[in-house]
DNA sequence: ACGCCTACCTGCTTGC
DNA sequence: TGCAAGCAGGTAGGCG
């Protein structure tokens, strides 16, 4: 479940708890969780002694960056979860990496489904423009920098530069429906499946409508949204549905706030008709077919009084 | 550019 | 109660 809220609130954690440890040893029980560049034998080594500087967040992964300048990548996906156990708790049997600081304490990237990557990055190109160089067919996209990894990344929602000068900019000549370019991390970077959905119902714009079809007063009211919900979520540390936790091992509250995601047929918040479920790209897509009317899709002067 | 499919995995819910 | 099918927050890669 961990989109940017979720993952930013595991990050924050880590940087109040693990910010300054020394990583003494690593375990890894599932091997394929350890992704390019590294193989899982090398990666453990590699982090021994290795001291944590910072924690931060790009899109939804932790960054976890150590004193020496490299960056620990740690994709979440679908059920991954970063917790800080105190020395003595209880073993998990879903804990696919542990890593056991100098203090006794571990942090245990938990993953039920093993979707998520761990990767071991030298530092760089993270603030650069993410352009995308050209290499020649054959060379080796080696040594990978961490910048790498988002070069195709879109912009950070919540980051100052985000305007929605800039969104209208993004979705000019875009034919893709709304709700599938929102969750386009090339696009958008963060939104997932939730909050691409909260976002829709807040700016009462249909989820199938055309991305360049949208009015500047619509575009307004897009990027205003996402970025409420966005922030909206971090405040709640998080929507819980199943996996997700905080690194305190905790749910979110921010589950029980959500408007539409997952409340098909129950009422509107704003007008009491029950929400609607669709399948929109292979994701299931929940909104309100009176406050987001289909019948809007093309036409921007119908809705007179 | 875009949509659609498959794959990666396990656990929980649903329906018979 | 048992059991199989269907479903799930994400993303990469392949095809048309």
């Amino acid at each position: 479940m961990p989109e940017l809220p979720e993952v930013e609130t595991v990050a924050r954690d880590l940087q109040r708890w693990v910010a300054g440890a020394t990583i003494a040893g690593v375990a890894v029980h599932w091997e394929r969780t350890i992704a390019h560049p590294q193989p899982a034998e090398r990666f453990a080594v590699e982090l021994r002694g290795a001291s944590i500087a910072r924690v931060g967040r790009r899109a939804k992964t932790v960054l976890v960056h150590l004193v020496d300048g490299r960056v620990m990548t740690v994709a979440l996906r679908m059920t991954g979860a970063l917790i800080v156990a105190r020395p003595g708790a209880p073993e998990d049997p879903y804990a696919r990496v542990v890593f056991t600081l100098e203090d006794g304490r571990q942090i245990r990237y938990r993953d039920v489904r093993k979707f998520g990557r761990i990767g071991l990055f030298a530092g760089g190109g993270l603030r650069r423009r993410p352009v995308a160089r050209r290499r020649r067919v054959g060379e080796r996209a080696a040594p990978y920098r961490v910048g790498d990894v988002f070069a195709r990344h879109g912009p950070e929602p919540l980051a100052r530069g985000f305007s929605a000068a800039r969104l209208q900019q993004r979705l000019a000549g875009r034919s893709a429906r709304l709700k599938s370019l929102l969750l386009d991390q090339s696009f958008i970077a963060g939104v997932g499946n939730i909050y691409a959905d909260e976002a829709l119902w807040i700016a009462r714009l249909n989820p199938l409508r055309g991305a360049d079809t949208l009015t500047p007063d619509e575009v307004r009211r897009l990027h205003r949204a996402v970025r409420k919900v966005l922030r909206e979520g971090i405040q709640n540390r998080g929507a819980s549905f199943s996996d997700y936790v905080g690194a305190d091992g905790e749910p979110g509250a921010n589950a029980e706030r959500l408007a539409v995601y997952q409340r098909t047929g129950a009422p509107c918040l704003r007008c009491g008709r029950p929400i609607a479920r669709i399948v929109v790209g292979q994701r299931s897509t929940h909104f309100c077919p009176r406050c987001q009317p289909a019948a809007a899709l093309l036409s921007t002067a119908a809705s007179a009084p």
